[in-house]
Formats: structure tokens, sequence, C-alpha cells
DNA sequence: AAAAAAATATGATAAAAATCATATTTGTAA
DNA sequence: TTACAAATATGATTTTTATCATATTTTTTT
């Protein structure tokens, strides 16, 4: 598996274009092909650690990833939840900043390392690859923008059923159409839908009375989306 | 004053070297300031309203500008304060989006507007300029992730200290060296703080009473910068 | 397989925060 | 200046949510 994984090239890549780069030059992902550095990180390993420096971006080929602040005490928050053609670790680079937030791999994942000098020299070239890059981050702080709004004003039912939407959108379904194809603890629930483990359970518990999911352990099976999406109360 | 402003150009606003335009070469400065259109605005006027479609970008000479989300329930969300040499609206154009937020003059205010298609083509030619826009975009990103977590992990007591030291760092003092430099209600700092309006009057009285502010109908006095730092709790 | 540890579940209670109600003050228009 | 509306203030109450306690289940280790 590995093997076959570090046979690939960026030009072959089953994400070329399903991910950032998908405008960049075939010149340029002919160089970031050379340079880059392929690993599989295990379930639960970390790529990186919030406050360590950056030195270059991740590219995921398969898999998937946490990121993580650590709140003031000790508490987790799930700030964003990474897949396939998903670029991470650009936020600091970009900024000049230290990582603020931690990634570890939700199950193993592939992942492909790009050098921070390599990465912003193309980002220097390349202008599609530099609005590609703009959108993104764009797009990623409308994203946090609409969930800060959503913390601040809407009651834990809402925002777990809003959750499970979003892991939806994020992973999609497993072969049987209806199981979240992730494995995440109630912890790590509670901790993306910023609440405590002990209400994240009780409300799944509802949920699950109310026909709307079926639990089996850590799998979770959406059984009247339609309802979820009524209990989530979105409007935007 | 609007004429005064009328005869200011890019390549000597005070803003110049201020903005996200520092490192934009001087032939793109020139262009810009030739199809730039500017405006004064009152306290109160909107510059743009959620759910329309942008048309440029704004670039802040001199005032103050609210930019704000409309939850669920009408309820304001503020996401972002903006002084002198902030642009805004770049997001929505950025993500090829309508506008996710409305921004409204806290005061009198003027604004350069800059044409979609002169930004973003100069934002092509541009790598300074597109470099530092990427960085203001991480951020945005960053301080949006911080604020999610606080707001998920905080009490209110706490997040409204962090707020007053927010508009501090944002707005600064007038003269005195000690009032807080921007007149808002106490709706639009529950709407910062993203709780209730009587929640954050009622501790805005606690802090008054515990002598860390002191209040004069808008006009919010820091009396003791230490302690409110330390009621804010921020390791971070 | 048994034992230990961790995660999940659920009830009881406490704390935090929102809502409702009603003054009081401030600002604004007649 | 008075009258009106809006904003601020504050108390009482309700609702929401977190915390604590403990049982049960699941997972991991021995």
């Amino acid at each position: 598996m590995a093997q076959n994984f570090d046979q690939h090239t960026c030009q072959s890549c089953s994400q070329r274009f399903n991910s950032v780069f998908c405008k960049a030059k075939d010149e340029y992902i002919n160089i970031i092909n050379e340079q880059k550095v392929c690993n599989t990180y295990k379930k639960g390993q970390t790529l990186f650690n919030e406050g360590s420096y950056p030195f270059g971006v991740y590219c995921i080929n398969d898999g998937k990833i946490k990121l993580s602040h650590l709140g003031d005490e000790g508490k987790e928050q799930i700030i964003r939840l990474l897949k396939a053609g998903d670029v991470l670790g650009y936020r600091a680079l970009l900024s000049g900043d230290r990582y603020s937030a931690s990634a570890v791999a939700l199950e193993d994942t592939q992942i492909c390392f790009i050098p921070k000098e390599l990465f912003i020299n193309i980002l220097k070239l390349d202008t599609g690859l530099a609005l590609e890059m703009m959108k993104l981050l764009s797009d990623e702080l409308h994203k946090t923008e609409l969930k800060l709004t959503h913390l601040a004003q809407k009651p834990i039912r809402e925002r777990l059923a809003e959750t499970l939407l979003f892991i939806k959108e994020t992973y999609g379904f497993e072969a049987d159409g209806i199981t979240l194809n992730v494995r995440l603890s109630r912890e790590e629930i509670a901790n993306l839908v910023g609440t405590a483990t002990e209400s994240a359970i009780r409300l799944l518990s509802e949920f699950k009375k109310d026909g709307m999911v079926e639990l089996d352990g850590k799998k979770i099976k959406i059984l009247k989306s339609r309802e979820l999406l009524r209990t989530a109360n979105l409007q935007d």
C-alpha cells in the first residue's frame, strides 16, 4: 500500500484536479513532484503540533485528518475536517506564524509534503495557483465565520444536527448509503459542536429515540436526513 | 472635508503602506488611483448588504466600519471591526460568492472603491500584492478560528473582557488615553461578544462596580487594563 | 479469557445564560 | 421644554447547558 503510494506522481495523482492545485501549471506540478515527500500516517498520529513552526504544506492523497485548537483549559476544539485532495498547513505558512492548530490522522492517511520554499516560490510564479489559494482561504474564512455565528446564536441541538450534516457533506456515506464514512468518538463530535461531551451523547441519544439516527458504537447511520435538516434549522 | 478627501491620490494616501497594498508596485497603485471612486459614508450608512453581489473592494481611508452577519433569527453577529487602512469586500469577491456579511459605517467614513476587474487583474500581475492578500486572509482566518474556540469554551465574562481589549487594540484610545475611541451600543457590544444584550449590560455594570471600567453613555473608559486582561484569561 | 481501562450512557444537580418584566435614563423630535 | 421613543439598567424567572455521579458497555491489555 505504502509502496504503491510512493510510486504515485503528482502528475497522475487522483487529486490533481480535485485540489487547490487544479489550476496550477504542469511545469510547476512537475517540480513539486520531484521535491515532494510522501508518507503514511497511522490513525492517531500527529502531522504537526500547535505552536511549532511550519516548514511546508501537506497534501492529502487519501485518508482523513482533523485540525484542532487546544483551548485555554486544555479542551480540544476541532476547527476543520480534511479529506483526500485537501491541503493543510498553509494558514500558518502564509501568515508567517507558528501553527495555531494541530493536525491528527483520523484513520491511516497518505500525505505528500511540499517544502515551504518551493510552495511559496511557485505561488509567486503561478497566478492560477495563487488565485485558487485565495479562493480556498476565502472559502475557509466564510465557513468559519458562519460557524462562529451559529455557535453564538444556535442551541446545541441545532448545532449537533448541523454537525452531523457537515460530516456527511465532508466524508459522505459508506457503501450502504446511510452510515457516515468516518469514526469519531463522542468527545470528538462534542469538540466539533462546541459543547460538553455528555451533552453531545445525550442529544445523540435523543436523535436516536426520534428515529433520525441509528447508533452502533462509533458508527452513525443517518436515517432521516430531511428531519435532521429541519432540526438543524439552517437558512443560509 | 469630503472635498479634501477627493483630492487625495493613492500614491500619497496616508494608508498607502499601512494596508494590504503596502507591497504593491507603484505602477499598479497609479492605475488604481485612476479608476478608484472615493465616497464619504455617514454614520449608520450601509456600504453593502449580505446577499448581494460584490463588484469591487473597499479601502478605508478614514473612519470605522462594522462587518456583520444576520443570524437565522435575525440577530446580528459582528464578525469584524475595521479601521483606516483596512480593506473589505474581498472575501466574497475572491470566493466568487455573494457577500456573506453587511458593512455599516460606525462613524462618518471615507472610503475608496476599487472595481472588481481591476483588483483581480492587478492581483494576477503583482505578486507582492497577491502574497499580502494571502497573508491578510490567513490572519483573518486565524483570528476567526481563535474567536470560535473562545466562543465555544469561555464564559461570557471572559469574552466580554476580551472584547473590550480587542476594541482597544483595534481603535485605541481617545486623547485622554483611557476612553475607547469608538461609540458602540450595548447591543453591538453584545453582538460582538455573542451574547444577549442584557447579559452584556449586566456584565459591564459588574466591571464598573469592580472598578475595571467607567461607563458614561456609550463612552467606555478602561481604568484597569491589567485586571481586564486577567479577567479575559487569555493564554494565547 | 479475565482484568483493567476507556468510552458511552443516563440521572441528578448546579451553574450559566437567556428571557421576561419593568424601571430609569438618555436622546430626539415635536 | 415637553413628550416620545429608544437605549440602558436591574430584578425575577425560566431555560439551557455543564458538571458531577454512577452505571453500563466497549475496547484494550495482560
